[in-house]
DNA sequence: CAATGACAGACCGGCAGTCGGTCATTTTAA
DNA sequence: TTAAAATGACCGACTGCCGGTCTGTCATTG
């Protein structure tokens, strides 16, 4: 095959392109680095000249996955003067504006990685999501503790229970993933909704603001995300 | 080799002793179906008339582990007149009296099951945990609505979210883990006491308890635990 | 014109899983 | 009571394939 030489950042790119797009519709696990290169157009080698493992690209692919989302969402945010209710509020708002603008996308993907084969790569996402959303949102909260208004010990270890239970949501979304398309989905849109709304509730709680400070969901928002074609 | 023939369930058992012992020892990736079937004096085919494949004896391992830890908690439970309160906290008392008395046991069990390359075994012994305390915690959770004094939307939902809320105290045992046998162990035993009491704290607001109503450490809990040999 | 780094591709060890067959135990039938 | 048939526990050689290695070769840069 003929050699094709390209920027080294160019090449890792294009291999976590393709490493994504086979993680996602075959899972972590049933992808072999055989099937990356072929859709690369890259040899055993070249693959080999940059990732060290099969398991460096997942790890390469869930950092970029989780960096991709936080700086779309975190970089508007220092310079509000917001009081830290607010701007955690303008933080999720920004969020779910984002989710709406590429619903299908994010469908999509969401179509693959909570499928149950795809655990794995799941928990990867979420491990990095969690730790590049930690500083940004331990700063919130302890914003928050100095005005007097988030009541908690310690606003490292509040960001950390905050962003690990928003894994807790991961099998009623999946159940609302599965029901769609059936007669059930629109009781499964429902049921998501409303676990969205407690989990909300319990974020409020857990940093000690009155019930219904902080909004996770809006009207129709579930339904909206859930039905992108 | 001669052949030896065991009933199905002890030979089942024994395959699952083993591999557990391995799991634990090496993680399960790094755990071949060699070395199983060697440890356990078990052919090839003889382990693959009682399991499909690795993978199931991880699925039977989890499922295992999570119900001896249920059984021996939950089965005193039903008796007591308790309020619902009373139950889970009874609940947790019986739960702490259980690890202290063999503290040892679990200690080496989390040595290993809390190392980074047993991530995939951690996740799966949680998950079938958490599957089979659901309808327990569930019920006490109802119970305590009914009473008026656990102020949830959903009991159930509120279980789901309490019972995922403990992965999140995950890397705070794992450094506490990592911490021991060196001269930062002691201030690592008390980020992590202070961890739990945290975790208390979070799930008190979130089932809508007064702070300091759920007791899960006392005194000299996490000490006696992480420094046991 | 070195030196470096990007890439090629044959190769290997080892792994999960398969398959045809064997032996012990229980069930059935005479 | 006993022989034969059926069942299912168990054996172990074998295979296909996969992740990873290694020895290079070619392009680019200073």
């Amino acid at each position: 095959m003929p050699r094709v030489v390209k920027h080294p950042d160019i090449r890792r790119s294009e291999l976590l392109d393709c490493a994504q797009a086979l993680f996602f519709e075959r899972g972590y696990e049933n992808t072999t680095i055989n099937e990356i290169i072929a859709k690369a157009g890259v040899s055993k080698g070249g693959f080999y000249h940059h990732y060290a493992s099969k398991e460096a690209v997942l790890e390469a692919l869930a950092v970029r996955l989780a960096e991709q989302a936080v700086e779309r969402v975190a970089d508007a945010d220092a310079d509000s003067g917001l009081d830290a209710l607010g701007r955690l509020n303008a933080f999720l708002a920004r969020a779910r504006r984002l989710k709406l603008d590429d619903a299908p996308r994010l469908r999509t993907a969401f179509d693959a990685v909570f499928r149950p084969e795809n655990i794995v790569l799941y928990h990867r996402i979420n491990t990095a999501s969690i730790t590049v959303m930690l500083p940004v949102l331990a700063r919130i909260i302890a914003q928050g503790q100095a005005e007097g208004v988030f009541k908690v010990p310690d606003a490292e270890a509040a960001a950390e229970i905050v962003l690990h239970l928003g894994a807790s949501t991961h099998d009623a979304v999946a159940r609302a993933i599965k029901a769609s398309g059936t007669e059930d989905e629109d009781a499964a849109i429902e049921a998501l909704d409303r676990r969205l709304r407690f989990h909300g509730l319990a974020v409020d709680r857990i940093l000690g603001l009155p019930d219904g400070s902080i909004q996770f969901v809006e009207p129709g928002f579930t339904r909206a995300v859930m039905t992108a074609r």
